[in-house]
DNA sequence: ATTGAAAGAGTCTCAGT
DNA sequence: ACTGAGACTCTTTCAAT
């Protein structure tokens, strides 16, 4: 049985405001909240706790780094049956940095991050193509990324 | 022009790091990456005002927050040049966590993030059949996430 | 540029409500 | 449960190198 999830407002609006930015202190959220410093740490610990919570992540803006390239591949397997040896070499590619199991078309769904079309180039011609059970892909380039956030939990 | 990148491989070292994980002090940083604390505080500050690091993020697991329904669907538009419309319309759903603009089959590649099917229904149902200028969806459904990781910088 | 130390700010704990 | 205050830790600044 899964775990009855019991969240009240102020749970859900600690984590919409600092999936956002986690850079606010206690205090400040606490003045926003309408409760003490002091609540809203206990609330996060309780969410470390539970295993909701699992720390903060450096939000860097990768395509100012040089990180300008972003396909979508979608993937057909020669069999189902060959997943896992699958999943265990796209593992290997770095500029992998998502993959997803789906329905549909593709039996596999990566998104990879490059520098530049010529690194892309080499990650879909030499790394992809030389795994065995991919029968074949389908590159999705992004030329511009319109959005991207969060989802909004509690509503 | 674009402005030349000039890191050197500690810049490379915290922010791949700290990408990772930012719950970490500059002096245990500084230790694990044989500089003091304050060499630490100074990279980052001149990251942070060369728009590189834009803060942190609480990291949430959101499936276990109840959100287990992750699809992506590709997006055929009538006429390519609704797309600024149709951004416009994607954008007011906020189970849409992100959306590119693409080459290849699909004129827009969206990702949705639903607590369940009735609500991915509902969403690829009632919501985006409805815009105009959409002219057809196709949906992969996640069964599951094998990987999701940062791309490593620098190398 | 890097360091180490002092000042300032934030986190964490806990007794009281 | 929530609060506020004290103890502790981390960030930030800065003079010296």
């Amino acid at each position: 049985m899964t775990s009855k999830l019991n969240f009240d407002k102020l749970d859900y609006q600690i984590i919409n405001e600092m999936m956002e930015t986690a850079e606010i202190s206690y205090a400040d959220l606490g003045k926003k909240l309408f409760v003490s410093g002091g609540t809203i740490h206990v609330r996060i610990k309780k969410l470390q706790t539970m295993g909701i919570v699992k720390g903060t992540k450096l939000n860097v803006d990768l395509k100012a780094m040089g990180y300008d390239v972003i396909a979508f591949i979608g993937i057909y397997l020669e069999k189902s049956s060959l997943y896992d040896a699958v999943v265990k070499e796209l593992r290997k590619i770095p500029e992998i940095v998502r993959l997803n199991y789906t329905t549909g078309n593709y039996s596999m769904f990566a998104e990879i991050m490059c520098r530049d079309i010529s690194q892309l180039r080499y990650v879909l011609h030499d790394e992809l193509q030389k795994i065995k059970g991919i029968e074949r892909t389908e590159t999705f380039i992004s030329l511009e990324e319109s959005f991207r956030r969060n989802v909004v939990v509690g509503d």
